[in-house]
DNA sequence: CTTGACACCTAAATCGATTTAGTTTATACT
DNA sequence: AGTATAAACTAAATCGATTTAGGTGTCAAG
C-alpha cells in the first residue's frame, strides 16, 4: 500500500535509481525529469521507508534508554519523567527515535546485548547507575556508544552526565547546621547506585566539616519513594533521642518522611526540619514548601541525548563529561533547631 | 562487525539461506547440519538483523507514542508517567519496541502521516484525545492501527480505552453534597480536551443531581498544572463569598490549590474542602491526603497497549471499547462544610 | 539398467532503498 | 566522416534476512 520508488518510477516512466537520484538532487538527472519525479513523489505522498533506508545505511536511526526494573521505579519518579522529557526533545529534533524499554531485573544485559546485536539501535543511554555496573562493562566491551547519567565508582573513562550530588547534600548539612541543627539524620537511598553513595559520602563531609559527630543510628539506607521516607521517619521518630533535623536523599523520600511527622502533629519547619533532593515540580506546592537542592532535569536529559548523538555521529565532543554544580533551595520545611 | 548469516554459511560451508533454515528448524536440513550452525551460531553469538527482517517483513516492530505538546506537560503529569510504565511493561513483553517522540505543536499530524508513510511503526498510542481529534481523523483516513486513550467527541468506532470521568467526578460532588457542600467551585482543564470535558458534564450532573444550583463565578478553565491550580483557588478564595469546597479536575490541581489555601492559614478539610481526581502517587502523601478519584493509571497503559498489539496481529478483539468505572477515595482533604 | 522418490541443499527473487559502474545518445571537434 | 566527450540514463550489486523454485545425489523398486 504504501508509495514506493518504484510506483514512483512507473508512473514517470523512468527506473528505479534514477527516481532514487532525481529524489537526491543529483547531477546527473536531467532537470526536466528531476521536476516531473519531485511532481509525481509529492503527489503520491512518498516518503522513503525508515527501515530499507536504515538496511542500507546499517544505522538504526534510534537511540535506546533501558528502565532498569530495580524498586518498580521506571517513570514513576518525576525527576526521571522530567529527564525523559529533556531526552525525548533532544532526540526529535534530530529525527532520531527513541526506544523505550523495560529491562527486567534479571537479564537487563541480555537485553542489551540483543539490542546490540540485532541492530536495533545506535547507541544507549544508561540511567541510574551502579557503583559496579554490568551494563556499563557491557556496553564498552562491546564497543557501543553510550552516554549515562551518572559515574560508576570505578574507570570512568566513558561519556556521562552527573550531579555532584556529595557537595549538594553537603550544603543541605551546611544550612542544617547553620540553622543550629546538631542532631542531623539521614535517609538514603539503595547505596549500590552511585548516586545514592555520593550523596551520603556528602552527608558524611557536612558533618565533618560543620564538626558534628556522625550517629549510625540516625542513618537509614531504604528505597527511593514515600512510603520508605514514611517508614524510615518513623523509625527516626521514635527513637529516644529523635534528630531535629531530616536530610533524604531525595524529595519522594522527604516527602514520605513529611507525611510521618504531620501524621503525629509535628509541624515541619519548626520541630523538625526535613529537606529533599532533585527539586521535582511538586516540592513547591507541598505544605510547608520542601527545601531541597536543585537539579536541572531536562536539561540533563537534552545533554546526555545531544552527547549520544554526538558520540553516534562521531562529530567532535567539546566535552566527554559534565558534572554539575547543584545549589541549595532554602523553602519552608527547614528552620531552626528546636531550642 | 557484527555476525550475520553470511559470516555462519562461510563457517560451516554452507549457503546463507542453508543456515536460515538451519535456524528456522525447517524439516529439509539434516540434523548434522542443522545442529553444526546451531552451534556455530551461538558460538559466534548471531542475532538476526531487525532491520532486515523488518523489511522482509514489512513490519516495523514498533508502535509509536507521540506525546502531545500542549501545555508544556509530556511526561511531567504522573498520571501520564504511571501510564507509560504500563505500555512500556506490555509492548516489552511482547518483544516489541516502543519509539516515544515529542509533536511540536503545529505539526503534529505532518509527524503522524511521516511515521506511517516511512513504515517506522506497526501502529500508534493515541493519548490526551480532544473532542474533535485531528490526529484520530487521520490515522482513520490513513488506515493505521491505534488505540487511544480517551474518546472524542463524534464517531468513536474505534478501539480506545476509557474512564467514566463524567460519573467519577459526580462521585465526588456526591461526596461533597453529604458533608453539606452547597458552594461547590470546579476547576477544570482545558476543555477541548475529551477527558477535561466529560469531567465537567460530571460536575454539572452531580450539582443537579443534588439539587445544587451551579454558580458561573465557581467555575474556572485552566491549565493542567499546579500552578494553575493555585491560581485558580487564588481566585475563587478572593471571591465575595468563597466556595466551601473546591473539586479539581485532577490532583495536579488539587495539590496547587491546596497549596493556596495553606498559604492562607486555611486549614484544608475543615475550612475548605479540596479535592482531585486521578490518585496518582502522590496524593496519599500530602498533608492532608487527598480526597480524589481512583484510576488505575498503569493498567490502562497495559491495556491500550495490548489492545493495540492485537490489532496490528489482527487478532480477535474480545473487546474493543472498554470504559472504567472510577471510585471515590475519601481522605483528609475533604471534611463537613463550615457552618 | 532405468526410473522414481526422497533427502538435502543451493540459486534466484524479494523487501526498498542507494551506489558504482557502465551504456546509450547526442553534440562537438578535427 | 570519424572520434572524443559530455549528458542522461540504466543494470547490477549491496545491505541481511526469507522464501520459492529448482537441482543433485543416493537408494529402492521395477
Amino acid at each position: 500500500m504504501p508509495v514506493t520508488l518504484k510506483d514512483i518510477a512507473r508512473r514517470v516512466g523512468k527506473s528505479v535509481p534514477t527516481v532514487s537520484r532525481a529524489l537526491g538532487n543529483h547531477a546527473d538527472i536531467s532537470p526536466e525529469t528531476r521536476a516531473e519525479v519531485q511532481r509525481v513523489a509529492r503527489e503520491l505522498g512518498y516518503e522513503p521507508s525508515a527501515i530499507a533506508l536504515n538496511l542500507r545505511r546499517r544505522r538504526a536511526g534510534a537511540v535506546s534508554l533501558i528502565s532498569p526494573a530495580h524498586a518498580q521505579v521506571r517513570f514513576s519518579d518525576p525527576f526521571f519523567a522530567e529527564f525523559l522529557n529533556g531526552v525525548v526533545e533532544a532526540v526529535a529534533e534530530q529525527h532520531i527515535d527513541l526506544l523505550v524499554t523495560a529491562g527486567a531485573e534479571e537479564d537487563v544485559e541480555a537485553l542489551y546485548l540483543k539490542q546490540i546485536r540485532s541492530r536495533r539501535t545506535d547507541g544507549f543511554i544508561v540511567v541510574r547507575t551502579q557503583r559496579n555496573d554490568s551494563r556499563i562493562h557491557l556496553l564498552r566491551e562491546q564497543g557501543a556508544p553510550f552516554v549515562a547519567y551518572g559515574r560508576t565508582e570505578e574507570n570512568n573513562d566513558f561519556c556521562f552526565v552527573d550531579e555532584d550530588g556529595a557537595a549538594g547534600i553537603a550544603l543541605v548539612v551546611d544550612h542544617l547546621a547553620s540553622l543550629g541543627h546538631r542532631r542531623i539524620a539521614y535517609i538514603s537511598e539503595p547505596l549500590f547506585l552511585t548516586k545514592a553513595y555520593h550523596r551520603m559520602t556528602g552527608f558524611r563531609q557536612g558533618l565533618e566539616r560543620n564538626r558534628l559527630p556522625f550517629h549510625p543510628e540516625l542513618f537509614v539506607e531504604t528505597h527511593f519513594r514515600q512510603r520508605s521516607g514514611r517508614q524510615a521517619a518513623a523509625y527516626l521518630l521514635d527513637l529516644p533521642q529523635p534528630p531535629t533535623a531530616i536530610v533524604a536523599a531525595n524529595d519522594l523520600l522527604a516527602l514520605g518522611a513529611m507525611h510521618e511527622a504531620q501524621s503525629r502533629g509535628l509541624t515541619v519547619g519548626r520541630d523538625v526540619s526535613i529537606t529533599g533532593f532533585d527539586d521535582i515540580p511538586l516540592t513547591e506546592y507541598v505544605h510547608p514548601a520542601l527545601t531541597t537542592v536543585h537539579l536541572p532535569a531536562q536539561e540533563f536529559g537534552r545533554r546526555v541525548a545531544q552527547m549520544l548523538l554526538k558520540l553516534i555521529d562521531k562529530a567532535p565532543l567539546e566535552e566527554r563529561q559534565f558534572i554539575y554544580q547543584p545549589s541549595l533551595v532554602v523553602r519552608g520545611s527547614s528552620g531552626p533547631a528546636p531550642a
